[in-house]
DNA sequence: CCTACCGATCGGTAGG
DNA sequence: CCTACCGATCGGTAGG
């Protein structure tokens, strides 16, 4: 009944979640196998019951832990004094954080969330649509306030969400650059675009 | 061993395949079976393998099919007199042409390439290493004639083949906006960003 | 945490 | 194009 405290090491379902996390980045949620996890953390399939009660309850756990940080720091951002522009700025560079300090977490939220049930789903689905609305929000201020382009609010959301996971196909092939610069060019490009 | 004639009705393979690409998007490739594939096409699953020789075929078929296309603009696009930023931005407009009129081919070949299997598989990745390659060049030469800004080329073709992805959630919430307005908004937010 | 095992389902084949 | 079926493998449970 004793609650493991917390300390420096993993507790061993922590170790399962994280491991988990990793077979399902490399090969889908459904192509990973509980047997081929358990190898991993090196005990047999079924032990793995005594620690989680279901594949999907580690995914629940992955894609829900990753939404409450983002959801998180957009409040935050949300209440703050800046403005529209400094707020988006500040929004693409902690996704670009993310990306690069939980990066297997964030691959398999974006990717495998299709596959957890409801009623898993929905409350995922729904805790996105209002991460975008936010964001939309903010931009039509910052529109309103002539500090963006006139775009529509929603397609500028998805855009900017859908360029960060560039990072993704970028650590596939580690090529030679800085994650300073690797930031500061991102941001550029999707603030103010590639050209000259 | 008559080859079916071309026709606007699809020879019973292209059938097969174009539910295959409807299934792989909704569902995706693990979770799509041959038997749920076979109630599609109105047939019993074993009857799918007078068409094709495996799941994993029609897969190749999605993808090199995609492949194709893309790499087949890009010859044309690298050949012509035109400028950098112009050769950018067709290539652009192309992959936003391509997601719209082939939307499931093109996002099952987006996810779905690693469920490849050998020889395929090494095959379709080092076609997207060169497409990217000659993307990346026609950027470096764009910023030698100051037409771009200077950031790291390849990351400029990660973020933009990224960006130019966010038509994927698009279609999934169809909002008011016309696929004209969608497409130059997106060209604007790739190519002179966000901000005004 | 393990041994033993189950019901379900999968991709694919044989043979017509 | 179908009936009948197989070997493999899956997520998960029982019982200790």
């Amino acid at each position: 009944m004793a609650r493991p405290k917390a300390s420096a090491t993993l507790s061993r379902k922590e170790q399962i979640v994280q491991q988990a996390a990793l077979l399902f980045k490399t090969n889908g949620y459904n192509a990973t196998t509980m047997r081929h996890l358990a190898e991993q953390v090196e005990m047999e399939a079924a032990s793995l019951y005594n620690h989680i009660s279901s594949k999907e309850e580690i995914l629940q756990h992955i894609c829900f832990s990753v939404a409450t940080d983002f959801i998180t720091h957009l409040l935050k951002v949300e209440k703050s004094a800046q403005s529209p522009a400094e707020k988006i700025e500040a929004i693409i560079r902690f996704h670009i954080h993310m990306m690069l300090t939980r990066f297997e977490d964030v691959y398999v939220s974006n990717r495998d969330w299709k596959h957890l049930k409801e009623p898993a789903l929905s409350q995922f689905l729904q805790q996105r649509r209002q991460y975008e609305n936010k964001m939309a929000n903010i931009i039509a201020d910052g529109i309103n306030k002539q500090q963006f382009r006139e775009v529509h609010a929603n397609l500028a959301v998805l855009s900017l969400l859908s360029g960060v996971r560039c990072v993704e196909f970028w650590h596939r092939n580690k090529r030679g650059i800085s994650t300073q610069q690797l930031t500061e060019d991102l941001v550029t490009l999707l603030l103010k675009g590639l050209k000259a």
